[in-house]
DNA sequence: CCACGCAGAGCAATCGATTGAGCCACGTCG
DNA sequence: CGACGTGGCTCAATCGATTGCTCTGCGTGG
């Protein structure tokens, strides 16, 4: 509680006599210093376990070495695992990952309005599944914060997301080949205005699977599920009220998937003889009900988001990545021929 | 891309034509200033789109602005959970939330020592399931960074976390009031140098209800499952590998009871009637296979957490808390009693 | 009527780094 | 042998706020 001053880099100038300064770039591996000062310097900071102050060192740089990630539910899984990926590339090259929450659409304008006003304060942001108005693209845009986009895409903006069309329609594809006709599709919110692109992009793979296949879209087939558990119980108890339940059901992401799964059980149907469900994302407790699913793996995409900031950031260019994410459909116990 | 330098403090005085102090003063709502200036310089700082350049602040007051969290897992439901909760309350606050990965040991120990000299860089820290070695407890307390842990609890630190003693206690009672006799016990892993606490603790609650009900304790029915999905299928195919395997079987996390509740299923076991189920946490996915399990919120435990150190920041206090946070026995599907 | 108190605002030092300009000494080359 | 280049450092300005101290009026009590 005595008030420690901390360690400044005088006290290490001091330490190894030389200026503040040499301390300075030594310690950052710039290359105008001696090797022999440099280990001198180096030695003493060890001694003191000197730590740079890091507001010092923000505001004399101008760069603030911290990205935020900003993320519409921290708490889900698909948001940690970017986290986890952003933050572990991010430690490693010595930035600062803070998170920000931005439920719904006032938080989120609210925050790129801040957000354009970060200029120099934070160097990168990474956004997860958080839709953004054209006008909030564009600004972002003039910004010179290395912005990346994960699960949705903008011109302009670099991205990092699957291809959900062609990995819907892996999921429903394999719903049709094992024989299944009426096929349930359980989709995030149409009206969502933090999600909506996702939701609709793997809807598209699932019309365009159906329509290959010659068979016509049923509307009443289509549910939406919020991309909450709660979600796909409803949505699958709806379908399954239906005079002429699906066969199968297609939920877009494993959360909801997994609710529904859940009802259908309930309601004394047996997966997958009487009810095939495939759900997206492979959730690690997917595994556990033995849910076949499209693996995708947010954790990579985290790290590579922030791979790409922290290059741009290391050769000031400012590049638009893009990155399509693989995905694999995992064949589980959840799906089977009709019978 | 063009060098916008951002609006600064100079700037609104310039604009309000007040000097630079008083801005500083009218928009930090000190007091020493006129209620018509104070008005003037809002309106100044509103036009400009000011935001206060978080570096130059936090450098100048000598304290950061920012708490960091400490997890051993961040992708982990668990600590996603805490992360929410924790940043909901400082976004309020106006602190930043920075969140950084600390696996294993040697990060843990790393992690400390930096700690130390992170007086006046850091204002607070919250550690989520870590286990920290006496001298480092020590060390921490002797700082004046607010430390408060979550899940583990520590002689002089704050901490909020369940009475996970009764808690399991309250799983176990739960299954002997069913009938049930032989139960076995899923576990963290005793030499997970990050986590144990919490584990023998709960075990602790398993072994008291046992020994209660007069029920001797069969070290065969003891497993370790790491706190892992994989953990809990490999300790219920070991349980069930029994040459008297139990009838019920307490995982102490969720995660673990529902690999373990997977495995039971797979190798042909009837949920509740041949096995019996008992998890902890109450993850949202849990209620999707009706897991009977103890709940807890760690969203409010963070919250929690997040709260005394801004309180405690803010009065320049540096108090011990403490909270037990409520659990609560959850009845779904996955107990019976035997047959 | 004077001095004193006090609210309100300004001055300038300060926080702890970064960074460009400047200086010095030692080689090298014509 | 002198001019010039260059590696290696130091000086000092700078980043953008915060904050203790000072200064200026104005209202009041003696």
């Amino acid at each position: 509680m005595a008030d420690i001053r901390s360690v400044t880099i005088e006290d290490v100038a001091a330490a190894a006599s030389v200026s503040v300064a040499t301390v300075s770039r030594a310690l950052r591996g710039l290359d105008n210093v001696a090797h022999s000062t440099r280990q001198k310097v180096e030695l003493a900071a060890a001694e003191l376990g000197y730590v740079a102050n890091p507001a010092a060192a923000k505001l004399a740089a101008g760069s603030s070495k911290t990205i935020v990630v900003a993320v519409s539910n921290i708490a889900g899984w698909f948001s940690a695992q970017v986290v986890g990926g952003v933050e572990a590339v991010l430690s490693e090259a010595g930035y600062d990952t803070q998170v920000m929450g931005v439920a719904g659409p006032e938080a989120r304008r609210h925050f790129v309005a801040s957000a354009l006003q970060m200029h120099r304060r934070v160097d990168g942001l990474v956004m997860v599944d958080i839709r953004l108005e054209p006008d909030e693209v564009d600004a972002l845009r003039d910004t010179d914060i290395r912005t990346v986009t994960i699960g949705n895409s903008y011109p302009g903006l670099s991205s990092v997301r699957p291809d959900d069309i062609s990995a819907a329609r892996l999921a429903v594809d394999h719903l049709l080949q094992l024989g299944h006709q009426r096929i349930g599709l359980i989709e995030g919110m149409p009206d969502d205005p933090m999600r909506t692109e996702v939701s609709w992009r793997r809807r598209e793979g699932y019309e365009q699977a159906l329509t290959r296949a010659g068979i016509v879209v049923d509307p009443d087939l289509l549910h939406t599920g919020n991309f909450s558990i709660e979600g796909g119980q409803d949505a699958m108890a709806r379908l399954l009220a239906l005079p002429k339940p699906p066969t199968a059901v297609f939920a877009i992401s494993d959360e909801m998937a997994m609710g529904a799964r859940g009802v259908a059980v309930e309601q004394g149907l047996r997966i997958p003889e009487d009810m095939s469900v495939v759900g997206f994302d492979d959730h690690p407790l997917a595994q556990t009900v033995a849910l076949t699913t499209i693996r995708q793996d947010p954790t990579a995409s985290g790290a590579h988001a922030a791979r790409w900031i922290v290059e741009d950031l290391r050769n000031d260019a400012c590049n638009l990545h893009t990155h399509e994410v693989d995905v694999e459909l995992v064949v589980r116990r959840t799906t089977a021929p009709p019978c």
